[in-house]
This record gives C-alpha cells, structure tokens and sequence, in this order.
DNA sequence: ATAGCACTCGAAATCGATTGCATAAATTAT
DNA sequence: ATAATTTATGCAATCGATTTCGAGTGCTAT
C-alpha cells in the first residue's frame, strides 16, 4: 500500500516547536494566541498537507457534527426535495448527514435508530415508515438529549419537535374546491388510517362534505396500504364500474391521482368533465400528466431546511424543553384536471410547469 | 439537562468485575473467550443499556464506517435512486453514508469532498459536477488508499473505480431507431460536451447519422448547459421555427425531452407523426407524459448497489488497485412518443408504466 | 517596588474502544 | 511427570484533538 502518513498536529507541534495544544487552539482561532502564531501555524499546516481528523475531535467533545435522517424511500420527489433541504442548511453550518431508509418497514427503522444513535448524532430528523406503531426506539434519543425533529409522518406526544403541514385543511380545500366545480359525488383516495397525514386528509375531506350537506359514501372511500400507481389503477377501475360512479377524486397523493387521470383517459371518462381529480404533493408528474393534476403542495426543501435549523439552533441552547411546532402553509394548486367551471375562481392559478435539469 | 450518563465498557467491566479488553473481545465475539463469559457480558450489557460507541471505535481503527457519496443534486429520479441503491447495500454491511450535493456547483464539490476526507469516510461514491473540470481535490483520496467509485459523470485516467453506461451506444442506438422509424431530419438536445455522458451520447448521434448516410447538421445540434425544461422548450421553438424543421428529436435527458413533447402538441405538432422524440433517463415523467416517451434506461439503483459493493469489497483486499470498470447495459424503452411503424419492431416494448407511492 | 492583570503557551488528562504482549491456568502430548 | 499447547484474561499503549490547570513573561497602577 502506498498510503502517505497523515499529518497530525503532533508533527505541526514537532516542525515549529510547539506543544500540540498550542497547535490545536491556534487552528481554531483561540484568544489566547497571538495573531503572530495563529498565522504561522495555520500557515505551516497548510503547507504540511495538514487535514483535521473530526473523528478524533467528535469524540474527545461527545458530538459528531453529524445530523441523522431516517426517511421511508430516497426515490420520492417529496423526500428527495426534504433531504436536500436538510443536507444543505446542514452542510452550511460545517455539520455532515447520514441519510438511512427504512423502506416503510418497522424494522428497518428501528435498526436505523440502532446505527445514527451509535454514531452519536447531533440531531435526528426523522418521518415515520408506513409500518411503525411503536416509538420506543426513538426514546434512547430523547433520554440524551438528542433533539428529533418529525417531519411530515409524526408520532403523537413525543417530546420532540415538529414540522407539518395542515393536512386537515389541505383536505377540506381541495374537496371544497371540487364541490365548487360542481361534483356532487367525490371518492378519495385514503392511505393507511394510522399515520396522522392521511387520517387527517381524510378528515379533511369528510367536514368538507357533510358542511356542504353531502353525505360521506363508504363506497367511495378507498382506503390504500400503498397509495401506488397500481393500487390506484385498481381502485378507479372499481369506482367507474359503480352503478352510480363518483365524479370527483380527491387523492392523498398524486401516484394514484395520476393513475386515475390515466385510466380514466383510457376508458373513455373525460377529465375534469366526467371526472374532476385532485392529488397531493405537487410530484413533477403532477405538471406532466394531461391534463395537468390539480394537486395540494408541500414547501419539501423548506421543510427541511427549518428541520436542520431547530437542531442547529437547539444545540446552542442548554434547556431540554423542545415541544416546538412549526405547521407550514401548503397551497392548492389549480390545474386541468379539476378546473370545471370557466371564468374567475377565488383560488390562485397554479403554476403549470416545473424546470429540471439533468 | 436531563441526560442519562452513557454506559461504555468500563461500566461493564466494573459491573462484572472483568477487565475492559474482555468486553470488547467478548462484544466482538473474540476467539480467546470463552462462550459462558461472552454470554454474561453481551447478556449484562444489554441489561444495562450499553451502546457502542462508534466514533471511539474510528479513532482507533483509523476508518470509520462510513461511505461518503457525493452527487450534483438529490433531487432527480436518477441520483435519488443511485443513492438508494449504495445505501441499501451500505447499510447491509453496517455502514453509514454521508451525502453531499453540489448543485453542480465546482466550488461545492471541491468543500465537500473536504469534509468527506475530515471525516476519513472508507470510500467514496461520486458522480461529477456539471462544471467540473479539474479533479485534483480527490488526490487526497488516493494518496490515502481511500477507494473512489466514480459513476455515470466520470472524469478521465484517474486510479479509480468506474460504474458506467455505454453511453455512446446508447446514443447510437437512440438514433438509429429513430432513423428506422423513418426520421430523416434527427436533432439532438446535448449536455455540456466536456462531460463524458453528453460528449458519448453525441458521438453515438453523429456516428448513426453518418453510417446510415446522412449528415450532421449543426443546425439541428443545440447545446444545452443544464438540459432543464425551459432550455428545452426554447431550442422546440427554435427548430419547429427553422425553415426545414426536424422530424425527429434526440435528447440527453428526459426532462427536455418532455418539455419538446408538450411544446409540439401545444402547437399542433403531431408527435410522433411530425416529429419523433427519444429522450434518457427514463424518469417517472416519461411513462406519465402524453404521448409516453421513447427513453434510454439506466439501471441506477444497480449502479449504486455496485458501486457501494465495490469500496466494500476493495477493504478487504489488499492491493490498491482498483482500476475495474463496470459497463452496465442500458434499455432503449420504446413508447409512443417515437413508434410511427405498425407492426413488429425489433426491439423490445418498453414498460408502459411504473408503479411508486407516497 | 510590588501587587495585579493580560497575554502566551505547555503538561497531562480525557473521550471510548481496540489490541499486542504478557501471564496464569488448564489441558494435551510425549 | 514434564514439556508443549491451548484457553482465558489483564495491562497499558494507542488513535488525534481538546481542554483544564497552571506557569512564566511583561506591563500597568498604586
């Protein structure tokens, strides 16, 4: 192996006769060298090929500089954007983030919670995996010390902090808004019950019913385990063959709203006309699809921005109190798919395209 | 603060009256222990909630479990699921993985690959900046022995590993179906040229133009700098403008492709009657967008899957070298957006949709 | 002139896990 | 029965940076 030596402050300290912790506090600015050293030091490390070993330094201070996120799959436009969020407000403030999926399944998230508090996190962020009832592999963090942030998919009551969206009224705007284009029969598309974004979309969407004096229809609500392209495909399938078939779908996500629009197409159902659709998300398919899906959404990469910075800001405070929630505006975004009625509408037009590069 | 005082192996080794190099041996299921000993200490450490502490454990062993990816930006349907893909594999093994992204930044890659090396990460993932041209920032890596998994955006001749496409053939093959499905007039939508991707793709264009007798029109050649959707829709305009416009487009990525597929039929070119689009990537827009478009598929969670086996596999060998190569092969998924002939075709029917969730 | 203070810097302990060397006991081989 | 192993464990150094005590110098104020 051809590996050089690394350059350690020890060897700075042997070159210019210093001691090491001379060394140490001049790369760090200390006040108790002089300006004359300070220069002189940092100058020599640069010129030795000195490079700062933080592993050494995350375990003589017990913080790793390292933020955590547990998330359900990287390969989601709503989670890639979170992540990105994080990673650069994170990166920012000099802080690394290890990334770990649970792939929605329990175990895997508590395995994650196993790894990121072995590696001695400076904070978690963390939404919840489909699968997870039980929180008590998030407790180890708490009893630390170590500040979670819960993003979108939360738990109730833990002592953490929390950055939401109004899933509730998200829910009751876009039924509103298909009643107002005159649906008088709309499905939803629901996702499992016991994570609190889609309980509360759904609750959302059944005031939103019953205070325009509909009734809510058990055989218009579907209930998902997946929300996926073919579980969608499969419920709009069953809703069109009713013998008195919904004429409007308010989706919890937009996969399954995109797979409705596309199979209605198929089959001869006029969108918005016979069937008017409403997702969430705001996933780029949603601009993509034709006609364009009308969708609910989520400021993602500010979330995540606001996730790093509770950390960052919770790690220069010293009381433990940490109860802090942050519930952030979505928007109702107007586009094809729903937009019935010609003439002004009392919403704002949403925007009808997204840029990407690659 | 409420902290509870972390338990380490001298607590154990108190508790039990052993010394502490018996219990790590033990918790490392070391040979020179005895079975009934490792039972005690594994069983009296998980009673008192011992954690081990990864960080001490790097210092010592002088790596840190840790895999370091760095990737322009999260946010797109490829990187996301290269990242997948190593952190799936990484995690299997017991390792971390630390992003990073450069928004296609220099300057940003330089500063992470920085704090990658600070953090002595076991090897590196990466996959170029758009405006990447010097490479010496990852000599540091090399002079280490760190391993280097360069992906998809590779530079040339340095000692590292590759997991690349053959993107020449890829675009050759692109081009020459849509010369098969009767183009006569091919453009081609091209990333930067000194990023290897787009230079490869672009000769591939030329040389199937050239072998099937046409020639290569720099009209018809737009040079893009990030390929994005408005860029995209721009260069349509501009050659639906041309005199003698293009029947058939070729683009480096999807999103411009898609964003030419919603510009023609906006303006009432028929696609692919009047004009045949292939785009790369296959991003979930692709199957979305109306008519679906012909893409080039990567295998980019395998990619990351292979490239995180690599660095693995690479620490338990020990030569340093490490100039494997993996080409993986590439699909030309064939949709609408550029089938013009009835009948068989020779090559296989791409996938119509693909299934996610949210 | 001497106490008081600011300024510079060093010695040594510390963070927690790992491991080469040494030791002692127990088992096997000759 | 004695030598040769094997088994089981401890001591102490080590990884590299940080930080608590000090200690020494030079300067100002009384």
């Amino acid at each position: 192996m051809n590996k050089k030596k690394e350059i350690t402050i020890y060897d700075i300290a042997k070159e210019l006769s210093f001691s090491p912790s001379t060394i140490s506090r001049a790369l760090n600015d200390h006040h108790s060298i002089s300006d004359k050293t300070i220069k002189l030091i940092k100058e020599t490390a640069q010129k030795m090929g000195y490079r700062p070993n933080s592993i050494a330094a995350s375990l003589r201070n017990n913080k790793s500089n390292t933020l955590g996120i547990m998330i359900s799959r990287i390969n989601r436009p709503f989670i890639a954007s979170l992540i990105s969020g994080v990673e650069s407000r994170a990166r920012k403030a000099g802080y690394n983030v290890i990334i770990t999926q649970s792939n929605d399944i329990y175990k895997n998230e508590v395995d994650n919670a196993q790894a990121l508090y072995d590696s001695r996190i400076t904070g978690l962020v963390a939404t919840l995996a489909m699968e997870t009832k039980d929180y008590s592999h998030f407790q180890q963090f708490i009893d630390q010390g170590t500040p979670i942030v819960f993003v979108d998919r939360v738990p109730k009551g833990l002592n953490a902090y929390y950055v939401i969206i109004d899933n509730y009224m998200a829910g009751y705007k876009a039924t509103k808004h298909l009643i107002e284009q005159g649906c008088t029969r709309i499905a939803h598309f629901a996702g499992a019950q016991h994570r609190n974004i889609y309980g509360e979309r759904r609750k959302g969407y059944e005031d939103a019913l019953l205070e325009h004096g509909f009734t809510v229809d058990p055989e218009l609500l579907c209930e998902f385990s997946t929300l996926s392209f073919s579980e969608g495909k499969k419920a709009t399938k069953n809703l069109l063959a009713l013998p008195n078939p919904p004429d409007g779908i308010f989706s919890a996500n937009d996969t399954a709203a995109v797979s409705a629009i596309m199979y209605a197409k198929k089959h001869g159902v006029r969108v918005p006309q016979d069937l008017a659709i409403v997702g969430f998300n705001d996933d780029p398919i949603a601009s993509i699809v034709d006609p364009g899906l009308s969708t609910v959404s989520h400021p993602a990469q500010k979330m995540g921005k606001i996730s790093a910075q509770l950390i960052l800001d919770h790690t220069e405070k010293d009381d433990d109190d940490l109860t802090e929630i942050k519930m952030l505006k979505t928007e109702l975004l107007i586009r094809e798919s729903s937009l019935r009625k010609k003439g002004p509408v009392d919403l704002p037009l949403g925007k009808q395209q997204k840029a990407d590069t690659n």
